[in-house]
DNA sequence: TTGCTATTTAGAAAAAATTCGAAATAGTTC
DNA sequence: GAACTATTTCGAATTTTTTCTAAATAGCAA
């Protein structure tokens, strides 16, 4: 938990696409990396982001790390800011 | 608009904090500095990064400046976070 | 084991965010 | 107008974030 780091995962637009690609399914990094003009390591370093703010988990394939939307936290941010616009 | 504005302002502690205090109603930028430990300068920073992020909105009254919640864009927000949790 | 592919980690540079004290603005009240 | 109160803006210092290149790790394939 904790809402700083979900929000602040959130907060960058490449994470938030990483996100949005990964509504369909599970993709390994390289794949997500190919639809951005960044090097493999700044996207590991937005990858690893998200995993600490739990928005994502990995799973270990062959050498390839594929990465999984985790809806469970978007839940409670949605939660959070119902709180907001009363009860 | 604006999801990295929207979700950069949520991002901060105190500036959540603001926001919960203004669900009871609006506040002075001095009441609601009253909650923290900080200087009036650093509040006014914070309503600054929450009022360019549209979520809250002022009113100016006798030497005053009130702040008032703006739920609108929590909405939106919302939205494109159930947007991630399919469909 | 050697080489190949996929990804991460380390280190450093650049940019952005946070905070403060001091000064400026603006509206009140005498 | 002068003094007072509430708040913001400015400038600078510190911390955090983002990005890269180069090096390290790890699994696969020959």
């Amino acid at each position: 938990m904790g809402f700083a780091e979900t929000f602040k995962a959130l907060s960058d637009p490449a994470r938030r696409e990483i996100l949005l690609l990964l509504r369909k399914g599970r993709l390994s990094a390289g794949e997500i990396g190919s639809h951005f003009e960044m090097t493999g390591a700044t996207i590991s370093y937005h990858l690893g982001i998200l995993r600490k703010a739990d928005l994502v988990f990995e799973t270990r394939e062959k050498n390839y790390i594929y990465y999984e939307l985790n809806t469970s936290v978007v839940e409670e941010v949605m939660l959070w800011l119902s709180q907001l616009k009363g009860e």
